[in-house]
DNA sequence: GTCTATTTTTAGTCTTGTCTAAAAATTATT
DNA sequence: AATAATTTTTAGACAAGACTAAAAATAGAC
């Protein structure tokens, strides 16, 4: 596999996530940041290597082998961001550049050995599972913080947005995953919300709240 | 700089470490395992960017900048080797292939927090010195085993070839880097030695001793 | 259901890095 | 010093991956 299949595998992974059916050829190029033309091409060369489905005009979808190489390079992401994150004191805006390069090396041995060495962790910085050996990994029930109703509570689990923008902007507010969270009143006019975090209150934006998930108490 | 382009200067940087002047195009060919009309290009373009100096049937040599470049992937790769093997308790005969791939990372950053990490290590497992961030190294006086003569004694601190073979042999006979030697006989015949290694007495041939180097004691 | 508008594909070109085969220059031999 | 052998360069071609512009197919509007 060349680095540029692999990115392509790995974009289309994350189309599906969010829209499940077949990634239209303009969707995948705005993705990868090229154009429509290169990604009917490519996506004619994954499907001769089994690696997608691909039909004319009907867009592509990965196939089981497809996934199974798309999860490995996420395994491979994501491992590494932790180990930055761990092991090298990276900040978690940091992370994702070097590990777009990281995940590329090829050695099972390598990032095995890195998965020991974190004591095989099961979330990356952002809160993102990391899938296993085998390709399956741990769904986290989880909702946006925009979605809880007042006085519930939760802890902080996750980021929607990976942006090095909005991480640093929840640094700068003291939000960090791991932090307790009570909804203590919502704003309809702008649907801010006043929310206890760790000791403090806090009034932040709808913009923040629907980019940070929480796992709810029960 | 491409991938390829590293490549180049690095294998232009291991060639003048043991003949000095220029290197031809075919040596390097060679050294690259790629076709000497594929050396011209790729020298031009080289020229073109000041990293080499390179004249029409004249072979090419590095620039001060090739030079620091060659250094700048050469710590990166000695360093990534020291990590495989101390951090990830992979062997001295595995750790060049991935660092290979490693070496080719651009993060300024990762490399000083490895190094830190790593308590800026001065050698790699094999014994070959790592460059400074700034490109300077420190050599260590050494010789090599075949050069020893009868009854004097040194610390083995490095291997000349770091093929796999050779180091896998070295393991089986348990001779490892930091071992005390004393030659104890020559043989003329065949130019092998008998040597006291740690606790241990050894015949070894000339084909060893001529691979390994050793600190003298004085 | 026809006619636009949009999306997708094709065809042809470009760049990077490689190759082969042939030409040119250098080195070695006598 | 002339010729033979070797090395190096040039010229032309190719594969991967991307691009532009134009053609074809699909989807949306009325």
């Amino acid at each position: 596999m060349t680095r540029s299949e692999e990115d392509y595998i790995k974009a289309i992974y994350h189309l599906t996530e969010v829209s499940q059916k077949t990634i239209a050829t303009t969707a995948l190029a705005s993705q990868i940041n090229t154009k429509p033309s290169s990604v009917t091409d490519m996506s004619k060369k994954l499907a001769a290597k089994g690696l997608v489905n691909y039909k004319k005009y009907q867009g592509v979808s990965l196939t089981d082998l497809g996934l199974k190489t798309a999860l490995s390079i996420v395994r491979k992401h994501r491992l590494w961001e932790v180990f930055l994150v761990k092991k090298l004191d990276f900040t978690w805006d940091e992370v994702h550049e070097v590990a777009e390069q990281l995940e590329h090396i090829k050695s099972e041995k390598l990032i095995d050995k890195i998965d020991e060495l974190l004591d095989f962790p099961k979330y990356d910085p952002h809160g993102d599972p990391i899938p296993s050996k085998k390709g399956d990994f741990p769904e986290r029930d989880k909702q946006l913080l925009s979605e809880l109703k007042i006085g519930s509570k939760g802890v902080c689990v996750g980021v929607k947005d990976t942006s090095a923008t909005f991480l640093k902007f929840l640094d700068k507010n003291k939000i960090a995953l791991g932090d307790k969270v009570t909804i203590l009143e919502k704003e309809a006019f702008d649907d801010s919300l006043r929310i206890k975090i760790g000791a403090n209150q806090l009034q932040i934006s709808n913009q923040i709240a629907i980019n940070l998930y929480v796992k709810v108490e029960v």
